[in-house]
DNA sequence: GTAATCTGTCCAC
DNA sequence: CTCGGACGCATTCGG
DNA sequence: CCGAATGCGTCCGAGGTGGACAGATTAC
């Protein structure tokens, strides 16, 4: 082939290297990585080395048929070095990373790259094939580009000939310690013999760090640099494992999972989080979904009811079916590490996370018949695909499995896909990290779009002279880390104080702003709209800017739920007095112990539409067709009733008085599918706020002006009655609306006081406090309110200190998701000094899971019988020790000793609880919980309860306390004793509710059936 | 084959 | 629902 | 004066109580 402009003797013969094309991204100033050059032969033998600031990441070689070969690497200086086309190129010197998990050290990490017209088989595929580098096999004969023998997994761009790990191959290379690489050769490139004008040979010496398999995630997001995609769909890579155009593998997700795992650094995880979700919404915008799903421990929408139906227990049998590990060596491992995913950490799979999410939508999908064995089987598949075929002959390896396994994460893939299966990932980030994370990388990728496009003027976009010079400092820090001595604090220190400039400075608030507000701004529309699924492709099209504005299409809306409003926790009603300050108006509200009801009720056609959400924002209009009766019967009343959105409690009632009735008789409802006309238990809404009202969200509003329109335009409904049950002579409730009954913080201090004792007096909780306008509390606060239609202009306010006790603005508005002063709840059972408390005696212990695996929790507590002489247990405890407590437990009851035995050697009736291990009786506890519950587990008290003589009692919320050192066990408390608790808590709250003169009269059962019918058919 | 029971999962608090 | 642990940030304390 | 200590808010994940439901299994 002739030779064409640039010819590699013009390169031997230049004292320094041939001409270089200088990579247009190349402006900021990154660490100066140098290359060197050097000529085999006398004239060429000189060492071309080059430093130079901002160097790009690739070498570049031009061949003779001017095509490119690109040795890419991160951190590498990019320089165009002419070639003859069959030059033959020799790597020297290998890559170092290793995996810790991985036996495999990845032997090269970098690539040439041949050109455009290479194929596979072509002279230099050979030529670098008999070199012995290796191949993949499969690449051959998949790639249909011009890909020649590119890593089949590589992220690289098609024109790259990658050559990059593989466990299996053989090198020739060896792999070399990472750290001296200076003046290592790492290619030679000698030019065809038959050629006269390329008798010369080069090395090519680059410097380079250790490449790692996939990309550091950790990275704070200013340096970890994407490029974006170009208009040909060329790009760099991400990882080495991506194939380009591919959808995103599954082991970048579990690669991401397993940088998660490692670090409790909020700030790391949220690095990671930020560019694992850049990495996708540049190269793979389609799994940006599916991925913030499988980070998110979902499927979909809460309400959208998707469950997988596969837990723990399926998995133990898969796992015994699919390997040669038997039930005990399982039972074993779970012991030791209490987690099901590590269980299966055994082998490796690479899968694509789009299509794993598809095959988990199939297990959530299977119903009927034959379901469980179906998903069985699914779950199966996965499995051995994240084990590789071979896991079943016990070779770890997956050399021979179906899908293509990353050395580099050996059992990782198995490990999280169990636990994506069991819906806990425990990686240390849920929802709200995910979201941050979310925002910010939507930050970072728009604000390259505005790069590009210096005329699109984003409000949520970083400044690109903001970016650099933030960038720079943190190159200069990490710099001076990388070279530092000492890695002390005070070291870190000085180097952020040297970099302090006023323009680092301001740059770094502008950016901190925007990323803070970008946040702030995506939370509070997942709060209102919680649905990846609508929000990720206005994200994706228009960034953070649209979801901002007023107009954004996901808002506030009918049919979705609004995340709720939280309350801060309040010890007594002091600590309210004090909190709010004497001047704040509020309201205190009876907190009801039922379940949190979120109605959207709307007409759409002529028709009326309720939905009614739980507090996790399930559907559960199935539940309530009594509500929706009621409900639709609302608007018939009202025309101009048009659409509403209320928060209400609903509470379980006596059907015929009205009487407030416990939770656990609403529990005891049926759930699905429920005809009015089967409902056996009576429920009161009681309707406490309204966020939207015909076609207008109310949640800015404060308090007073909701709660008065909730009131004006939702009153109190007649009970309503339905005489088509088997009501005896008299009409019967069916369901009721009515506002949470309140007084008023203006009516003076007596009058809540006493309110608060007929809380107390009462079946309900206690008693909730909300601000009815917005106001000021003084409190030394940091708190900031970031809101997101904050002038971008306007510069956060700045530091100021002194003043410790500054005034803090508390709205009185609805604020979804958040945990604000605004609401307060004050809970009786940690009030009361009084009665629930129990002493009971640890009589067994379970093994823990996760990070407790390595102690003793639950723990199993008993009452003292004394008509027995022996123990009984009432219930188990996790809850109020500390870590240091655990250890003590740990000495106290080591497992097989006297202490501390796997069978039973001491008299104690445990019920229906089965152990692990049994404690020898020995100590007191003094255990909180808040209320006593009809027990099918427990045997305390067993046969002393009217109404079911086969059911003991046992504890809700149980919270350990305190040693009680100064009780013997026969000082416990006595099965009498809760007994005599529990029929006073029975008796208590009599007197709330209605009365039976209220009543009114029957409703025609057709009517109800018909009218339930027509407003609920659509929702399904 | 149907009914009763068991088991696992999910959901409420 | 419960709780404690861990982190990160801001402020105060103490040598 | 600067580093250490302390306080506070936030987030996370350990697991408690009971009950319904659906499918699988067993009893008759």
């Amino acid at each position: 082939m002739p030779p064409k402009k640039r010819k590699f003797d013009e390169a031997g013969s230049s004292q320094r290297s041939p001409r270089k094309r200088v990579n247009a991204a190349d402006s900021s100033q990154q660490s100066l990585d140098s290359f060197l050059l050097s000529g085999r032969s006398a004239q060429n033998k000189a060492i071309v080395k080059e430093e130079r600031s901002g160097a790009p990441r690739e070498i570049i070689i031009i061949d003779d048929n001017e095509e490119e070969a690109t040795y890419s690497h991160k951190g590498l200086a990019t320089e165009n070095v002419d070639i003859a086309i069959d030059s033959t190129i020799t790597f020297n010197r290998l890559g170092s990373h290793s995996h810790p998990n991985s036996p495999v050290h990845p032997p090269f990490d970098g690539f040439i790259s041949n050109t455009r017209e290479m194929s596979a088989g072509s002279e230099t595929s050979s030529v670098l094939h008999n070199k012995g580098i290796p191949i993949k096999p499969e690449t051959a004969g998949k790639s249909n580009d011009t890909q020649v023998f590119g890593d089949e997994t590589s992220l690289v761009d098609e024109k790259h000939v990658g050559v990059t790990s593989d466990g299996n191959a053989t090198m020739p290379l060896h792999s070399t310690s990472s750290h001296s690489l200076m003046s290592t050769p790492i290619a030679s490139v000698s030019t065809n013999p038959v050629d006269p004008r390329a008798q010369q040979t080069i090395a090519i010496q680059i410097q380079i760090p250790p490449l790692e398999p996939f990309p550091n995630l950790t990275l704070n997001p200013f340096l970890f640099e994407i490029r974006p995609r170009s208009p040909e769909g060329h790009g760099t890579s991400a990882c080495s494992y991506w194939t380009r155009g591919t959808p995103a593998p599954y082991s970048l997700l579990v690669h991401a999972l397993v940088s998660l795992a490692a670090t409790k650094s909020r700030i790391a995880i949220l690095s990671i989080l930020t560019n694992l979700l850049r990495i996708l919404i540049v190269y793979d915008s389609e799994s940006v979904l599916p991925a913030l799903y499988l980070l998110s421990n979902s499927l979909g929408a809460a309400w959208e009811g998707i469950e997988l139906g596969v837990g723990g227990s399926i998995i133990s049998k898969i796992l015994q079916t699919t390997t040669s590990i038997t039930s005990t060596t399982i039972r074993n491992l779970y012991k030791k590490y209490g987690d099901p995913g590590d269980v299966a950490y055994y082998a490796v799979v690479g899968e694509s996370s789009g299509a794993l999410y598809k095959d988990l939508r199939k297990i959530a999908s299977s119903r009927g018949e034959k379901s469980q064995k179906i998903r069985q089987a699914i779950t199966e598949r996965l499995l051995l695909s994240a084990v590789g075929s071979s896991w079943k002959s016990g070779k770890p390896s997956g050399q021979d499995s179906i899908i293509d396994l990353n050395p580099h994460l050996l059992g990782e893939e198995a490990r999280y896909l169990v636990r994506t299966l069991i819906q806990n990932l425990r990686v240390g980030a849920v929802r709200t990290t995910i979201l941050s994370a979310l925002a910010r990388a939507i930050v970072f990728t728009t604000s390259q779009q505005r790069r590009a496009d210096p005329t699109a003027l984003l409000r949520y976009s970083i400044l690109a002279s903001d970016c650099d010079t933030v960038r720079k400092v943190l190159l200069q820090v990490r710099k001076q880390d990388e070279t530092g001595t000492s890695g002390t604090s005070k070291k870190s220190k000085q180097i952020s104080k040297a970099a302090q400039t006023p323009e680092y400075l301001a740059a770094q608030e502008r950016v901190q702003n925007v990323l803070k507000r970008a946040e702030a701004c995506l939370r509070k529309t997942y709060a209102q709209h919680p649905r990846y699924d609508d929000i990720v492709p206005v994200l994706l099209r228009e960034g953070i800017d649209g979801i901002a504005g007023e107009n954004s299409s996901v808002g506030l809306s009918l049919g979705v739920p609004v995340m709720h409003t939280l309350g801060s926790p309040m010890r007594s009603l002091d600590d309210v007095y004090e909190r709010l300050g004497p001047n704040a108006s509020w309201t205190a509200e009876m907190k009801y112990d039922g379940q949190r009801a979120q109605v959207h009720a709307w007409r759409k056609n002529g028709q009326i539409k309720v939905k009614i959400f739980s507090r996790h924002l399930e559907d559960m209009t199935d539940k309530y067709p009594d509500i929706v009766y009621l409900i639709s019967r609302r608007f018939d009343t009202d025309p101009f009733l048009d659409s509403f959105i209320v928060d209400s409690e609903a509470v379980a009632v006596d059907r015929f008085t009205g009487e407030l009735r416990s939770f656990q008789e609403l529990a005891g409802r049926a759930r699905r599918d429920v005809k009015i006309s089967e409902v056996k238990v009576a429920v009161c809404l009681y309707l406490f706020d309204m966020m939207y009202l015909n076609g207008t969200p109310l949640i800015q509003k404060p308090f007073r002006e909701r709660r008065r329109l909730l009131r004006t335009h939702l009153p109190p409904s007649e009970p309503v009655v339905a005489g088509h049950n088997d009501a005896p002579t008299s009409s019967h409730i069916l369901a009721r609306l009515d506002h949470v009954e309140s007084v008023e913080a203006d009516e003076g201090r007596e009058v809540v006081e006493e309110f608060w004792e007929k809380a107390i007096e009462s079946k309900c909780e206690g008693l909730m406090i909300k601000l009815l306008d917005d106001t000021q509390v003084t409190l030394g606060d940091g708190e900031e309110d970031i809101e997101d239609d904050e002038d971008l202009e306007t510069p956060k306010r700045a530091k100021k200190n002194g003043s410790s006790t500054r005034r803090k603005a508390l709205p009185a508005t609805y604020e979804p998701d958040k945990r604000t002063s605004a609401w307060l709840k004050l809970k009786k059972d940690y009030v009361e000094g009084i009665g629930d408390s129990l002493d009971l005696v640890p009589v067994g212990a379970w093994h823990g899971n996760g990070r407790k695996a390595a102690w003793w929790s639950p723990i199993l507590l008993a009452v003292y019988d004394p008509a027995g002489d022996q123990l009984v247990a009432l219930c188990k405890c996790m809850s109020g020790f500390t870590d240091a407590f655990y250890k003590e437990l740990n000495e106290k009851y080591p497992e097989g000793t006297e202490t501390c035995s796997k069978t039973s050697l001491w008299n104690v009736e445990t019920g229906g609880y089965k152990p692990n291990v049994y404690f020898k009786p020995s100590e007191v506890w003094e255990i909180r919980g808040a209320d006593l519950t009809i027990s099918p587990t427990s045997a305390t008290a067993l046969g002393m309860i009217p109404q079911a003589r086969d059911r003991g009692l046992s504890l809700r919320f149980p919270r350990f306390m305190r040693i009680r050192l100064d009780k013997k066990i026969e000082m416990a408390s006595t099965p009498a004793f809760v007994h005599q608790l529990w029929r006073n808590q029975e008796s208590k709250g009599q007197a709330l509710g209605i009365g039976e003169d209220e009543l009114v009269d029957v409703i025609e059962e057709e009517s109800v059936e018909e009218e339930y019918e027509s407003s609920s058919d659509e929702h399904k």
